[in-house]
DNA sequence: GTGATTGCAAATTTTTTGCAAGATA
DNA sequence: TATCTTGCAAAAAATTTGCAATCAC
Protein backbone atom coordinates (compact mmCIF):
# COMPACT_ATOMS: atom_id res chain seq x y z
CA UNK A 1 0.00 0.00 0.00
CA UNK A 2 2.55 2.82 0.78
CA UNK A 3 4.55 1.90 -2.39
CA UNK A 4 0.98 1.92 -4.20
CA UNK A 5 0.75 5.81 -2.89
CA UNK A 6 4.11 6.38 -4.13
CA UNK A 7 3.27 4.96 -7.64
CA UNK A 8 -0.21 6.68 -7.75
CA UNK A 9 1.34 9.61 -7.12
CA UNK A 10 4.75 9.18 -10.11
CA UNK A 11 1.34 8.64 -12.18
CA UNK A 12 0.45 11.87 -11.61
CA UNK A 13 3.34 13.75 -11.97
CA UNK A 14 3.41 14.51 -8.58
CA UNK A 15 6.56 13.90 -6.25
CA UNK A 16 6.00 11.56 -3.81
CA UNK A 17 6.83 13.92 -0.68
CA UNK A 18 6.05 11.96 2.48
CA UNK A 19 3.38 14.80 3.36
CA UNK A 20 1.91 14.05 0.20
CA UNK A 21 2.11 10.41 0.83
CA UNK A 22 0.44 10.56 4.29
CA UNK A 23 -2.21 13.19 3.20
CA UNK A 24 -3.23 11.15 0.71
CA UNK A 25 -4.03 8.33 2.84
CA UNK A 26 -6.06 10.09 4.98
CA UNK A 27 -8.29 11.49 2.22
CA UNK A 28 -8.59 8.22 1.02
CA UNK A 29 -9.47 6.69 4.13
CA UNK A 30 -11.65 9.49 5.05
CA UNK A 31 -13.44 9.99 1.77
CA UNK A 32 -14.75 13.44 2.12
CA UNK A 33 -12.88 16.20 4.06
CA UNK A 34 -12.15 19.98 4.60
CA UNK A 35 -8.35 21.04 4.93
CA UNK A 36 -9.19 21.37 8.50
CA UNK A 37 -10.35 17.96 8.67
CA UNK A 38 -7.12 16.47 7.28
CA UNK A 39 -4.87 18.48 8.93
CA UNK A 40 -6.53 17.35 12.96
CA UNK A 41 -6.43 13.63 11.74
CA UNK A 42 -2.75 13.70 11.23
CA UNK A 43 -2.34 15.26 14.80
CA UNK A 44 0.97 14.33 15.71
CA UNK A 45 1.78 11.34 13.88
CA UNK A 46 3.43 14.05 11.35
CA UNK A 47 4.35 17.33 14.00
CA UNK A 48 6.42 19.30 11.28
CA UNK A 49 3.45 18.95 8.91
CA UNK A 50 1.70 22.40 9.11
CA UNK A 51 -1.63 24.07 7.49
CA UNK A 52 0.13 25.55 5.17
CA UNK A 53 1.49 22.54 3.89
CA UNK A 54 -1.89 21.15 3.88
CA UNK A 55 -3.38 23.22 1.67
CA UNK A 56 -0.92 23.06 -0.58
CA UNK A 57 -0.94 19.33 -0.70
CA UNK A 58 -4.35 19.37 -1.56
CA UNK A 59 -4.15 22.22 -3.80
CA UNK A 60 -1.62 19.71 -5.58
CA UNK A 61 -3.84 17.06 -5.95
CA UNK A 62 -6.60 19.01 -7.40
CA UNK A 63 -4.83 20.93 -10.31
CA UNK A 64 -3.28 16.98 -11.45
CA UNK A 65 -7.04 15.60 -10.94
CA UNK A 66 -6.10 13.09 -8.49
CA UNK A 67 -9.05 14.36 -6.12
CA UNK A 68 -11.71 17.15 -6.72
CA UNK A 69 -13.25 19.98 -4.56
CA UNK A 70 -17.11 19.39 -3.61
CA UNK A 71 -19.58 21.51 -3.17
CA UNK A 72 -20.55 22.58 0.44
CA UNK A 73 -22.97 25.20 2.00
CA UNK A 74 -20.15 25.05 5.12
CA UNK A 75 -18.03 27.77 3.50
CA UNK A 76 -14.65 25.71 4.01
CA UNK A 77 -13.05 23.66 0.85
CA UNK A 78 -14.09 20.18 0.51
CA UNK A 79 -12.32 17.73 -1.29
CA UNK A 80 -13.37 14.38 -2.54
CA UNK A 81 -11.01 11.48 -2.79
CA UNK A 82 -13.38 10.17 -5.98
CA UNK A 83 -12.89 12.06 -9.01
CA UNK A 84 -15.51 9.80 -11.40
CA UNK A 85 -19.37 11.52 -11.03
CA UNK A 86 -21.51 10.32 -7.96
CA UNK A 87 -23.66 11.83 -6.19
CA UNK A 88 -24.25 12.58 -2.28
CA UNK A 89 -25.95 12.62 0.37
CA UNK A 90 -25.11 15.56 2.38
CA UNK A 91 -26.14 15.86 6.08
CA UNK A 92 -26.80 19.91 6.48
CA UNK A 93 -26.43 19.56 10.04
CA UNK A 94 -22.86 17.96 10.58
CA UNK A 95 -21.22 18.63 7.23
CA UNK A 96 -20.38 15.11 6.20
CA UNK A 97 -20.93 13.97 2.65
CA UNK A 98 -21.50 9.91 1.91
CA UNK A 99 -21.07 8.76 -1.45
CA UNK A 100 -24.44 7.88 -2.98
CA UNK A 101 -23.59 6.07 -6.24
CA UNK A 102 -25.77 5.17 -8.90
CA UNK A 103 -25.14 5.21 -12.76
CA UNK A 104 -28.18 4.66 -13.65
CA UNK A 105 -29.44 7.97 -12.64
CA UNK A 106 -26.45 9.81 -13.43
CA UNK A 107 -26.82 8.90 -16.96
CA UNK A 108 -30.20 9.37 -17.36
CA UNK A 109 -29.84 12.87 -16.34
CA UNK A 110 -26.72 13.66 -18.58
CA UNK A 111 -28.54 12.37 -21.21
CA UNK A 112 -31.13 14.90 -20.40
CA UNK A 113 -29.04 18.10 -20.37
CA UNK A 114 -27.45 17.16 -23.33
CA UNK A 115 -30.44 16.78 -25.12
CA UNK A 116 -31.08 20.27 -23.78
CA UNK A 117 -27.83 21.89 -25.74
CA UNK A 118 -27.66 24.81 -23.21
CA UNK A 119 -25.96 27.88 -24.79
CA UNK A 120 -22.88 29.80 -23.95
CA UNK A 121 -22.26 27.14 -21.09
CA UNK A 122 -19.00 24.23 -21.37
CA UNK A 123 -20.15 21.68 -18.75
CA UNK A 124 -17.44 20.32 -16.72
CA UNK A 125 -19.36 18.08 -14.52
CA UNK A 126 -23.09 17.51 -13.49
CA UNK A 127 -23.25 17.75 -9.52
CA UNK A 128 -26.41 15.88 -7.84
CA UNK A 129 -26.50 16.64 -3.93
CA UNK A 130 -29.35 14.89 -1.97
CA UNK A 131 -29.43 17.30 0.94
CA UNK A 132 -30.76 16.73 4.16
CA UNK A 133 -30.15 15.16 6.98
CA UNK A 134 -27.87 11.70 7.87
CA UNK A 135 -29.47 9.57 10.73
CA UNK A 136 -27.18 7.40 12.96
CA UNK B 1 -41.74 47.91 -4.27
CA UNK B 2 -40.17 49.40 -0.73
CA UNK B 3 -43.66 48.78 1.07
CA UNK B 4 -43.63 45.10 -0.45
CA UNK B 5 -40.47 44.22 0.56
CA UNK B 6 -41.52 45.68 4.30
CA UNK B 7 -44.80 43.19 3.93
CA UNK B 8 -42.70 40.57 2.99
CA UNK B 9 -40.64 40.54 5.46
CA UNK B 10 -43.63 40.80 8.09
CA UNK B 11 -44.72 37.68 6.48
CA UNK B 12 -41.80 36.03 7.41
CA UNK B 13 -42.03 37.33 11.51
CA UNK B 14 -38.99 39.77 10.62
CA UNK B 15 -38.87 43.21 11.92
CA UNK B 16 -38.98 45.21 8.86
CA UNK B 17 -35.58 47.55 9.73
CA UNK B 18 -34.07 49.76 7.20
CA UNK B 19 -30.73 47.04 6.83
CA UNK B 20 -33.37 44.28 6.06
CA UNK B 21 -35.04 46.04 3.65
CA UNK B 22 -31.94 47.37 2.40
CA UNK B 23 -30.32 43.63 2.50
CA UNK B 24 -32.98 41.87 0.62
CA UNK B 25 -33.47 44.34 -2.42
CA UNK B 26 -29.66 43.79 -2.86
CA UNK B 27 -30.18 39.90 -2.93
CA UNK B 28 -33.06 40.04 -4.97
CA UNK B 29 -31.41 42.20 -7.40
CA UNK B 30 -28.23 39.86 -7.70
CA UNK B 31 -30.15 36.78 -6.99
CA UNK B 32 -27.21 34.78 -5.68
CA UNK B 33 -24.41 36.03 -3.15
CA UNK B 34 -22.28 36.00 -0.91
CA UNK B 35 -22.23 37.71 2.55
CA UNK B 36 -18.94 39.90 1.04
CA UNK B 37 -20.65 40.47 -2.42
CA UNK B 38 -23.83 41.97 -0.96
CA UNK B 39 -21.43 44.24 2.08
CA UNK B 40 -19.59 45.68 -1.35
CA UNK B 41 -22.84 46.63 -3.26
CA UNK B 42 -24.21 48.20 -0.24
CA UNK B 43 -21.33 50.30 -0.43
CA UNK B 44 -21.71 53.79 1.07
CA UNK B 45 -25.51 53.97 0.08
CA UNK B 46 -25.76 52.91 3.91
CA UNK B 47 -22.16 53.67 5.74
CA UNK B 48 -23.20 52.56 9.12
CA UNK B 49 -23.75 49.21 7.84
CA UNK B 50 -21.38 46.62 8.93
CA UNK B 51 -19.90 43.45 7.45
CA UNK B 52 -21.27 42.28 11.08
CA UNK B 53 -24.92 42.96 10.32
CA UNK B 54 -25.08 41.44 6.88
CA UNK B 55 -24.20 38.12 7.96
CA UNK B 56 -26.71 38.32 11.00
CA UNK B 57 -29.31 39.49 8.35
CA UNK B 58 -28.46 36.67 6.24
CA UNK B 59 -29.07 34.40 9.00
CA UNK B 60 -31.88 35.74 9.65
CA UNK B 61 -33.52 35.32 6.56
CA UNK B 62 -32.34 31.90 5.50
CA UNK B 63 -33.45 30.65 9.37
CA UNK B 64 -37.04 31.72 8.42
CA UNK B 65 -36.68 30.38 4.86
CA UNK B 66 -36.33 33.64 2.64
CA UNK B 67 -33.36 33.01 1.08
CA UNK B 68 -31.21 29.67 0.93
CA UNK B 69 -27.72 28.75 1.13
CA UNK B 70 -25.93 27.73 -2.12
CA UNK B 71 -23.24 25.35 -2.21
CA UNK B 72 -20.57 26.58 -3.56
CA UNK B 73 -16.39 25.41 -3.95
CA UNK B 74 -15.60 28.89 -3.05
CA UNK B 75 -15.15 28.59 0.84
CA UNK B 76 -17.79 31.34 0.49
CA UNK B 77 -20.90 31.48 2.32
CA UNK B 78 -23.08 31.74 -0.95
CA UNK B 79 -27.11 32.58 -0.54
CA UNK B 80 -29.87 32.39 -3.29
CA UNK B 81 -32.92 34.77 -2.88
CA UNK B 82 -34.89 32.32 -5.21
CA UNK B 83 -35.89 29.17 -2.30
CA UNK B 84 -37.90 26.58 -4.41
CA UNK B 85 -36.12 23.85 -6.16
CA UNK B 86 -33.98 24.80 -9.11
CA UNK B 87 -30.91 23.45 -11.32
CA UNK B 88 -27.84 25.71 -11.67
CA UNK B 89 -25.11 26.82 -13.73
CA UNK B 90 -22.24 27.20 -11.85
CA UNK B 91 -18.86 28.80 -13.58
CA UNK B 92 -15.73 27.08 -11.65
CA UNK B 93 -14.23 30.43 -12.67
CA UNK B 94 -16.21 33.28 -11.64
CA UNK B 95 -17.68 31.15 -8.88
CA UNK B 96 -21.08 32.67 -10.59
CA UNK B 97 -24.58 31.33 -10.47
CA UNK B 98 -27.21 31.68 -13.41
CA UNK B 99 -30.48 29.87 -12.69
CA UNK B 100 -31.80 26.92 -14.84
CA UNK B 101 -35.57 26.28 -14.58
CA UNK B 102 -36.37 22.63 -14.98
CA UNK B 103 -39.34 21.34 -13.55
CA UNK B 104 -39.10 18.41 -15.86
CA UNK B 105 -35.75 17.45 -15.07
CA UNK B 106 -36.46 17.80 -11.29
CA UNK B 107 -39.52 15.95 -11.36
CA UNK B 108 -38.09 12.99 -12.78
CA UNK B 109 -35.48 13.23 -10.49
CA UNK B 110 -37.55 13.63 -7.40
CA UNK B 111 -39.71 10.22 -8.68
CA UNK B 112 -36.34 8.69 -9.29
CA UNK B 113 -34.96 9.01 -5.93
CA UNK B 114 -38.38 8.34 -4.26
CA UNK B 115 -38.29 5.02 -5.43
CA UNK B 116 -34.96 4.18 -4.11
CA UNK B 117 -36.29 5.09 -0.50
CA UNK B 118 -33.06 5.89 0.61
CA UNK B 119 -31.87 4.58 4.40
CA UNK B 120 -30.68 6.46 7.05
CA UNK B 121 -31.82 9.50 5.50
CA UNK B 122 -34.64 12.34 5.77
CA UNK B 123 -34.50 13.83 2.32
CA UNK B 124 -34.88 17.71 2.00
CA UNK B 125 -33.47 19.14 -1.09
CA UNK B 126 -32.39 17.71 -4.19
CA UNK B 127 -29.47 19.83 -5.73
CA UNK B 128 -28.65 19.91 -9.25
CA UNK B 129 -25.82 21.70 -10.14
CA UNK B 130 -24.13 22.01 -13.92
CA UNK B 131 -20.60 22.95 -12.90
CA UNK B 132 -18.42 24.50 -15.88
CA UNK B 133 -17.53 27.81 -17.31
CA UNK B 134 -20.20 30.14 -18.02
CA UNK B 135 -19.11 32.04 -21.51
CA UNK B 136 -19.39 35.47 -21.85
C1' DG C 1 -41.91 50.26 27.01
C1' DT C 2 -39.85 45.92 25.69
C1' DG C 3 -37.62 42.74 23.32
C1' DA C 4 -35.28 42.31 19.07
C1' DT C 5 -31.79 44.36 16.13
C1' DT C 6 -27.75 47.05 15.09
C1' DG C 7 -22.96 49.10 15.38
C1' DC C 8 -18.56 48.66 16.71
C1' DA C 9 -14.44 46.67 17.73
C1' DA C 10 -12.12 42.82 18.67
C1' DA C 11 -11.63 37.70 18.45
C1' DT C 12 -11.86 33.40 15.69
C1' DT C 13 -11.55 30.66 11.92
C1' DT C 14 -10.04 29.66 7.39
C1' DT C 15 -6.89 30.29 3.71
C1' DT C 16 -2.81 32.38 1.53
C1' DT C 17 1.89 34.16 0.96
C1' DG C 18 7.03 34.81 0.99
C1' DC C 19 11.17 33.06 1.58
C1' DA C 20 14.91 30.28 3.31
C1' DA C 21 16.01 25.43 4.10
C1' DG C 22 15.51 20.81 2.65
C1' DA C 23 14.24 16.87 -0.13
C1' DT C 24 13.21 14.48 -4.64
C1' DA C 25 14.24 12.73 -9.05
C1' DT D 1 22.55 19.39 -9.14
C1' DA D 2 18.36 21.73 -10.37
C1' DT D 3 13.90 22.12 -9.29
C1' DC D 4 10.14 21.41 -6.67
C1' DT D 5 8.32 21.10 -1.97
C1' DT D 6 8.13 22.10 2.83
C1' DG D 7 8.25 24.74 7.32
C1' DC D 8 7.52 28.69 9.57
C1' DA D 9 5.71 32.82 10.71
C1' DA D 10 3.01 36.35 9.45
C1' DA D 11 -0.74 38.41 6.54
C1' DA D 12 -5.11 38.29 4.45
C1' DA D 13 -9.81 36.90 4.05
C1' DA D 14 -14.10 35.32 5.98
C1' DT D 15 -17.04 34.78 9.80
C1' DT D 16 -18.45 35.26 14.64
C1' DT D 17 -19.03 37.31 19.18
C1' DG D 18 -20.17 40.48 23.18
C1' DC D 19 -22.23 44.26 24.69
C1' DA D 20 -24.13 48.78 24.92
C1' DA D 21 -27.03 51.83 22.20
C1' DT D 22 -30.96 52.11 19.28
C1' DC D 23 -35.09 50.97 16.91
C1' DA D 24 -39.55 48.58 15.50
C1' DC D 25 -43.73 47.34 17.03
Amino acid sequence: MPTQVKNLLKTYNLKATPQRITIYKIMKNLGHASADLVYKEIGDQFPTLTVATVYNVLESFVEVGLIKRRLSSNNKMFFDVNTYEHCHLYCQKTHKFLDFDDTDLMKMVHEYISKKNIENFELSTIDIQLSGYIKN
